[in-house]
RNA sequence: GCCGACGUAGCUCAAUCGGCAGAGCAACCGCCUUGUAAGUGGUAGGUUAUGGGUUCGAUUCCCAUCGUCGGCUCCA
């Protein structure tokens, strides 16, 4: 079902509902503004928008205006009505609306659609009309405003926005809104919108003191506190191990190269923009790294290559700093420097199939085994720009969505989305406030190959040239840190979790039995706090909830006298006293469950 | 970078029209010795992001810079 919503939604009466409600905002924005300008006001996920160029800016006070209004319009019952009409009509009708006169240019030549898309067909022209207000649109559309529950309409934001996308062209207000079938959808909706700010991993990262970034260092660089560290540590402990079993050999490699590196790469050439400015060593241009894969590459040109010895699989924790513009950064989910879990596989052309199909395996079973199930994969083909010989790029696609399709996985086709030196499958997940982000990434390269005159020796004698891939599975720590901490709302599995017991104490005479508690605890490897504060017990407990902390276990006179400890856990379920080696066997089964 | 909003104690937030900058939590020092989500008293904590301007007087008004947030564009 889920993954049909989207060939549905268009279908479905919530659709028609909010592009109806973008109509009669447009309506209401342009009885308060008479001279403002009209563009685009499509439905989306959860809502809808309309793209405006108004002589000043909108206010929250504005939204309330435009929204009252709407309403009146809405309970009016004015029916939606289409006529199709040919490009001249419809010039005229928008003879003073520049934005559609340029949508119905598009249209005319059948080349593009209202958001600037490429169309298969020629398209006809229709305009619909309600009330007093008339807009180009394709639909569809309800039959009535009445069909619109006036209750169940919100307008939510104004934010800017490049018409057509594009930073080069004007800049739009845009009224994001939102509207379903009923009140209480309309309620459910604002609620899930709150609790998905709860889990936001900027706020969660502050309360349970797992990272900051602080203005004196910089914005988009993150600092990593002990708690948050834990969990990266533990994270890529498992993974170097997983990397290890399966066929990498993990490498490490500096900071930083020379300009000539970055010339061969053609990273000045195609990236410099992303790149920071180099500094000088002895006269010497030097740059930090925007990616790995130069250094991985000069390991394997150290020495001659032999066909025996490929493929060869090069990973490792490479830490790395990308320019990117000041309003783009979102905490640990989009940062200047972070650290990619990257891998480079070199391989015969023979080896590319079993390569990828291996690396997409590998990088299901390290996200599954963090707890990440829920993902979407995305195929990218060949771009305009692209260097290589289209029939290479066609072997290299299929192979691609043949490894896709034999995992089953649900796919979209993101055509002319690949970078220029190969085509790529990304798997992206979602987070709190359902934006997408994109961890695991398998990568084609057809440049670096030929750029860096990379060869290995073939059984004929002769130098060939390799196949090269990139590979990041949980793309960076960084990222991958802010997703993992939202979905699991910082309640981390007991094996990720950076304090595991928490010994809580009744009164100053129980301490000496939790610290030794303590001790056994941490002889078996947990993580594991003693709460010596001087506090009550229900206060320690609260805290230990708040923290997220998996197992509290409270020690009185009671479990002195018994040598037990008494279980509650972070669920609020309370399972009560038991033998200190029970506890043990129930929390090592938890770790090793990877619960 | 662009459009808009915002920036007060470690955190969450007050401060009427331009008139002595405050509270809760956290921290620190005590008292209480505690049984499953906040015991209690006290102490300390501020160049109101930074720099300039207007004013007798600026957290408040104006300008610039830095940063944060929501979008756009771009991406791991």
């Amino acid at each position: 079902m889920a993954e049909r919503k989207e060939e549905r939604y268009e279908e479905s009466d919530l659709y028609r509902i909010r592009h109806s409600a973008a109509h009669v905002m447009a309506q209401a924005v342009l009885e308060l503004f008479p001279e403002g300008k009209y563009t685009i006001g499509p439905p989306i996920e959860d809502g809808f928008y309309y793209d405006f160029e108004l002589p000043r800016s909108l206010t929250p006070d504005d939204l309330e205006v435009i929204e009252k209004r709407m309403h009146e319009i809405i309970v009016g019952n004015h029916l939606f009505e289409k006529r199709v009409l040919s490009a001249d009509e419809a010039r005229r009708i928008f003879k003073d609306q520049p934005y559609k006169l340029e949508l119905i240019q598009g249209l005319e030549q059948g080349s593009f659609d209202e958001y600037g898309q490429p169309l298969a067909e020629k398209p006809e022209i229709s305009v619909y009309a309600h009330d007093k207000f008339i807009d180009l649109c394709r639909g569809p559309h309800v039959e009535n405003t009445s069909q619109i529950n006036p209750a169940a309409v919100k307008l939510l934001s104004v934010a800017g926005a490049y018409w057509r996308g594009d930073e080069n062209r004007q800049m739009l207000q845009r009224i994001y809104g939102t509207a379903w079938h009923s009140a209480q959808e309309l309620e459910e909706y604002l609620w899930r919108l709150e609790e998905a700010k709860k889990r936001d991993h900027r706020k969660l990262g502050r309360e349970l003191d797992l990272f900051s970034i602080s203005e004196d260092v910089g914005p988009g660089l993150i600092l990593w506190h002990p708690k948050g560290a834990m969990v990266r540590v533990l994270v890529e402990e498992f993974s170097l191990k997983a990397h290890l079993d399966n066929g990498y050999e993990w490498v490490f490699s500096p900071h930083i190269g020379r300009a000539h590196l970055w010339e061969t790469s053609g990273h000045l050439d195609f990236y410099q923009e992303s790149m920071y400015s180099p500094m000088d060593i002895e006269g010497e241009a030097y740059y930090a790294k925007p990616m790995n894969c130069p250094f991985h590459i000069q390991i394997y040109k150290s020495r001659t290559r032999s066909y025996r010895d490929l493929p060869k699989r090069y990973a490792e924790y490479g830490t790395v700093y990308r320019y990117e513009r000041s309003g783009v950064l979102h905490g640990l989910t989009r940062v200047r420097g972070f650290t990619q879990d990257d891998a480079h596989i070199f391989c015969r052309p023979d080896q590319v199939e079993e390569e990828i199909s291996r690396a997409l395996e590998f990088s299901l079973y390290v996200l599954r085994s963090v707890g990440l199930r829920d993902f979407k994969a995305y195929l990218s083909t060949r771009p305009e720009k692209y260097v290589g010989d289209p029939a290479d790029w066609e072997i290299a696609t299929e192979a691609l969505r043949r490894a896709i399709e034999a995992h089953n996985l649900p796919y979209v086709v993101d055509e002319g989305g690949g970078a220029f030196y190969g085509p790529k499958i990304d798997l992206k997940v979602h987070d709190a406030l359902a934006r997408e982000w994109q961890l695991s990434t398998i990568q084609f390269d057809f440049n670096m190959s030929e750029r860096f005159e990379l060869e290995f020796i073939g059984e004929d004698g002769l130098p060939h040239q390799p196949y090269m891939v990139h590979r990041a599975l949980l793309g960076s720590m960084e990222r991958f840190f802010g997703v993992l901490i939202e979905h699991f709302a910082g309640a981390f599995p007991v094996w990720l979790s950076p304090v595991q017991v928490v010994i809580i104490p009744i009164a100053d005479r129980h301490y000496a039995y939790a610290r030794e508690v303590a001790g056994k605890l941490k002889g078996e490897g947990l993580r594991v706090e003693v709460d010596e504060r001087n506090e009550r017990m229900n206060a320690k407990i609260r805290d230990a909830q708040m923290q997220k902390i998996p197992y509290m276990l409270v020690v009185g006179d009671k479990e002195v006298e018994q040598g037990t400890v008494a279980l509650r856990l972070r669920s609020g379920e309370n399972p009560g006293a038991m033998p200190l080696e029970e506890f043990l066997e129930r929390a090592q089964g938890d770790i090793a469950a990877r619960e």
